[in-house]
DNA sequence: TTTTATTGATTGAACGTTCAATAAAAATAT
DNA sequence: ATATTTTTATTGAACGTTCAATCAATAAAA
């Protein structure tokens, strides 16, 4: 059935299978077999698109973050100038969305997350994605708390938000958003709470 | 070189390699060879002693979550029916002990949490080990603080611990544990601000 | 007819496990 | 003490399996 064009359809498929095969049996197990039958095709198709295996996980990993960065994105878009509790709420919201978006992507995640230990490339994804975080988080404490506090702050709402997640995906019944939310909203509460006000 | 009671011996010197093996190449590609020749031994000898990988793997996480159950113990033993907060601080002293220790048992950890969501055996062991750590958190908790209260500060704080420690095994420069620390004690002193006193 | 997309059998490398062979220590007999 | 036998510990080559990658063959669309 070949038709021109396929790739980007391709493409698609077989990253949403890869999530999906890792979902399933662990990164492990997730052979260039089982991922093209999942997808539908035949294994040789994956090194046809993405030169291998190893080029096949790099390009999930990026789409996974990539979506993370656009659904953090889409949040703060529509405030502007808003408060930075605001910001901060939709930065948490944001990076919660990914569990709620799938238990593949979770399960995904936290195999890569393992995995970048020791793959250079992924580790580079991982790091400058880290960074992101904690740097947009710290901007916003600083509107409203002294340099040393902030960093504390961002630091520690990074480590909430890993760690909840974490549980999250490894909890059988998977990651209890709204549960979660409360908890990094009560986390963040209690940062802003530290200086009364800062006009 | 055989001599008799060899068992305790090898079994020592494998686990330990296992860790080291992780740590230096990640589960994937710690081979049954590599383990061996780390430890000095032939490939073989991990069937005999473990019935095989699968076994040796299984034994090196039992052996740190006995280290992890221990370093919290040791510390819990000597304070008695000393205050919730003393009971909290020694929890978290000694949940970062395993950072402490070394860094191949932090990334053996985290290798064997990622392993774990599609290894039953695993699985059965982290979510033991889990279970107890929110178990003794709520527990502390409920000493000074109303059930729901102290349920959600139990799973903020577990949370936060798994979280320092996710990120800290990731960071190329290692578990800054000092801050790490000062980032949980602050979270805890916010939990127990919440009731000003229950006498 | 030419181009693009896809297949799937084949290849070679790497893995965990097995097991007959071996060697050292311990036990026993001389 | 010395020699012999038994036990225990260990090796490493061989085996079967599994995997990712390759590429000549094929088929549909342009």
């Amino acid at each position: 059935m070949p038709k021109v064009g396929m790739e980007p359809i391709r493409r698609r498929q077989l990253i949403q299978a890869t999530m999906e095969a890792i979902d399933e049996a662990g990164l492990a197990d997730a052979t260039v077999i089982r991922i093209a039958r999942r997808a539908g095709v035949s294994a040789g198709i994956i090194s046809h698109y993405f030169g291998g295996k190893d080029g096949l996980l790099e390009a999930t990993m990026r789409q996974i973050l990539h979506d993370l960065g656009e659904a953090v994105a889409t949040r703060r878009a529509a405030l502007g100038r808003a408060e930075p509790r605001a910001h901060l709420e939709a930065i948490i919201d944001g990076n919660f969305d990914r569990s709620q978006v799938s238990g593949p992507v979770a399960k995904t995640w936290l195999a890569f997350w393992a995995s970048s230990m020791h793959k250079p490339t992924l580790q580079r994804l991982q790091s400058v994605n880290d960074r992101r975080l904690y740097s947009n988080l710290c901007h916003q404490f600083r509107r409203c708390l002294p340099r040393d506090e902030a960093r504390r702050a961002a630091q520690g709402l990074a480590a909430m938000i890993d760690g909840l997640w974490l549980r999250g995906a490894l909890a059988p019944e998977g990651l209890d958003v709204a549960q979660a939310r409360r908890l990094a909203y009560d986390y963040l509460d209690q940062q802003l709470a530290r200086e009364p006000a800062l006009a």
